[in-house]
This record gives structure tokens, C-alpha cells and sequence, in this order.
DNA sequence: AGTGTTTTATGTTCTACGGCACAAAATTAG
DNA sequence: CTAATTTTGTGCCGTAGAACATAAAACACT
């Protein structure tokens, strides 16, 4: 079977919610030196400390945002599916990445020189816009999040975490079936806790019917349930 | 002595980083229903659920943003400072607020309303910039700080909190004494933990001369180390 | 198939920190 | 000035959850 990179072209419809804001000079300015990139499973997108020269968008496949604590534990800040823009926030902050990002799976990126994008925003309000209203929204999370994993019980933010993913990537045919598979590991450094108290809590879920497991297949059996656990903590 | 309300034009010196962006025709857009308020020590500014229709500015005095976690316990999102504007995340995300805001000290604060920045904001890409820009830098910070308060101990986050203290809101002319001086509880809340641990943890610094305590008056005696414990967690 | 490696699973121990109780001090109210 | 309330300071206890150990299972690689 021949493979070949999807070019740019083959893309546009997908990148069209960002185009779209823009004249056809923009559109032309800012893809005349995009990329397409293939990235395997457990791949480094992008590195802490990094100088964050592109504007990424997730075409296909999935992706963690993470940043490592003290103790040397990893937290993921925040996920990406298709099809989504990221890497863009410490460039409009005029920071360097001060968090990496990997593929959860194969994934196919479209990477957008930075400067060109900052160019247009500095020009164009509605793609101004358009990221203001992101990163404002983001910020909401951030914030929400914050406040649930220094507060809630291991349960609560176990809970959490799988109804997370289920808004975020969500269910195959079944309806039940979260479309992620995550190592407990994953699962841990999303809700903060230690690989075991993942694997223990989820063990739990599982003999409490709201949820059934096998190996890294996760089915929401009772989610009125594990909303009810995420709400009281 | 007599006290008078403060005239928008008395302020528009203050106002200047933002208002120096816009046209004389956008700022009189912007000001010309813009109201000055003031607040007493714990007033509240605006509460969870409203509606965010005014862009506010401190002037004067010193403002926490929380947000009441599960257990009834309160966690301090964000402090404000003069000169700073605050108030307009949910605006820019199409939500309520979901924070809820108190004067620390007696405040001065201007409000704008907020559908006309949100006009000048999509015609205006300086003023456009203005926002990604602080959104951005303010997206980092959540970031961090939710590592930090999930995975640091006690007296790292403590020490976390007597830096920011100081970074926000400066010393006095001694050089060495926080220019606010906070509860307990609110030291707590800011550091996510109890009241009882906030006071433990803030005497042991003292015994280690790391800080001086004179009631609320806290000195900050050895940053180098707090930095380090900091650092270390 | 066989061997090494990673992931999952479970039990056991240990401790950081929350919860609670109470007293002293400070602040506010009347 | 006195009473009431809030804040600060300490001690003690209980426990959620981390740390560690070990084994079984799953997977990867020759």
C-alpha cells in the first residue's frame, strides 16, 4: 500500500475555521510556508523551553499537553483533538514553552510559521478574535481545573478525568466506549494522583458498575453517577 | 475634610496604557459611559453567575478574584493591583462569571461597559493584541500555578505565596516588609491550605528567620531561601 | 518460542496534612 | 468599658493518599 503526506491543499477544509476569518492575501500569507508533519505515537511535538516559532493545528490523531512538577511527576494540562489549534499561547505571551507536547497516537500536524500569524493578528480583528475568545475559554478551564485537583478526593477527580475525556474525544459506536485509550499512567498524571491510586480507583469504578474495563478500553456505564462523584468531590 | 468622587477625566492619566491604543473617537466610545465606584475593605465586586457587562480597572486599593471549591473551601485565583484591568475573561468567552471578586482594602475601581470594548476590541487590533497578550500571559500562570499547588508541600507553597505576595503587590520602604498585609486565611487561600497550616507554617518560617511576623505585618527576610524551597517544593 | 520490558494489579507501610478542640489575643459592637 | 465576635496560636488525632515492594499479565523484540 503507497502512503504518501496529505498536502496542504488536501487539508484546507479542515483548517477552515481560522481561514475563513481571513482575505485571501492572509490565506496565501500564512500558508505559503506551512508544513505538514507526521508524528508517531509518544513523539515529542514540541519541548519545554522551546522557542514556539509555529502555530500547530492536530489534523488527525491525538495529543497531551504536559508539564512536569517538582517531585518529578507529570501533569497534563490539557489535551488536543482534531481538529484544533495549540502551541500558540507563550508566543502571543512572548515566552518560550514552558510545557511539552506529545502524541498520544499517530498524528498529522500542520504547523503555520508564528510570525505570519501574529502579522495577521496584529491586522486582522477577527482573527484576533478568534483567539482572544480561545484563549479566554482556556483560561476559564485553567482556573476550574485548578481549583477541582487541589480540592476533590482521588474519586472525584478520577470521575472527572473520564467524563474529560469523553467531551473531549468521545465514544464509539456504542455510545459507551471512551474513543481514548489511556495507560493508567495517563490517567493518573490527568487527575493527579499516583499510577496506583488510578489503577485501585478504577478497579472501583469498575465493581460499582459505572464503568466496565478491558485493558485500556473504558466504558461510561453510569455517567449521571460519575457526575454525581466529580460534583461532591 | 471633605472627599469627593473621583472625575473620569481626574483618572484618565491611569487608564492610559489601554486608552493610548484607540482613536479619540474609540476612547470617547469607551468612556463615554464609564463610571467610577468605590468599594470598601471585603465589598464584594462582582459575584459568581453575573453577567459580565462591565471591563473594570482598579485604580486604587488591592482586589482578590476567588473561586469556592467542593468542601465550602475558598481558593484565591488571582490578586489585582493598580493599575490593571480585570473582570473581562467570561466577557471575551461568552459565559458568566465564575469567580467571584472582593476588595481586599478600600478600592477604587473604573468601570466600562463591556459590549463596547467588545465593539472596539473587533475593530481595533492593537487593543485586540492588549487582551491576547494579558490572556495569554495570565493562561501561563494558571498553568503553573496548578502544578505548583497540586504537587509542592506545605511550606513550598507558603513560600510560593509570599513571593507572589511580593511580586504583586511590593514592599515598603524598609525593602523587606510585604506592602499587604493578608489574614491568615487568606494566606491560605491563597496557598491551599488550612487556616491552622497557613499559621504553622508561617511561624516555623519566622523560627528559621526566614521571615519576620508582627501581627499581619510579614517581612521577608531571606528570599534566596524561600526561593529554594520553593523551588524544591 | 523465548527473553526482556513495560504495564497492570494488589498488599503494606508511612506521613503530610486536614479536622477538631480549645485558649489567648485582637478586633468590633453596643 | 464590657460583651461579643473574629482571628491567631497550639496540640492531638485520624486518614487520604503517597511510597515502596512484589507479582502477574501484556507486550515488544529477536
Amino acid at each position: 500500500m503507497t502512503r504518501r503526506l496529505p498536502t496542504i491543499k488536501d487539508l484546507l477544509p479542515k483548517l477552515s475555521d481560522l481561514l475563513n476569518l481571513l482575505s485571501s492575501a492572509e490565506r496565501e500569507q500564512l500558508l505559503k510556508d506551512a508544513s505538514v508533519h507526521v508524528f508517531r505515537k509518544n513523539e515529542l511535538i514540541y519541548n519545554s523551553g522551546d522557542k514556539p516559532t509555529h502555530l500547530q493545528c492536530l489534523l488527525s490523531g491525538k495529543v497531551k499537553v504536559c508539564k512536569d512538577g517538582v517531585g518529578g511527576r507529570t501533569q497534563i494540562v490539557r489535551v488536543i483533538r482534531p481538529v484544533e489549534y495549540f502551541g500558540y499561547r507563550p508566543a502571543f505571551a512572548g515566552e518560550n514553552y514552558v510545557s511539552y507536547a506529545l502524541a498520544f497516537e499517530n498524528s498529522t500536524i500542520v504547523r503555520i510559521p508564528m510570525q505570519e500569524v501574529i502579522n495577521v493578528v496584529k491586522e486582522n480583528p477577527r482573527l484576533s478574535w478568534f483567539f482572544i475568545n480561545r484563549l479566554a475559554t482556556d483560561l476559564g478551564r485553567a482556573d476550574e481545573r485548578t481549583v477541582s485537583l487541589t480540592q476533590k478526593h482521588i474519586r472525584g477527580r478520577l470521575a472527572d478525568a473520564l467524563l474529560f475525556l469523553k467531551e473531549s474525544y468521545g465514544v464509539e459506536e456504542d455510545g459507551f466506549t471512551l474513543s481514548i485509550y489511556l495507560s493508567r499512567e495517563d490517567l493518573a498524571n490527568l487527575s493527579n494522583m499516583t499510577t496506583s491510586n488510578a489503577i485501585r480507583t478504577l478497579s472501583a469504578f469498575a465493581t460499582e458498575r459505572l464503568v466496565a474495563v478491558d485493558g485500556r478500553k473504558v466504558k461510561l456505564l453510569d455517567i449521571a453517577k460519575l457526575e454525581k462523584i466529580s460534583r461532591i468531590g
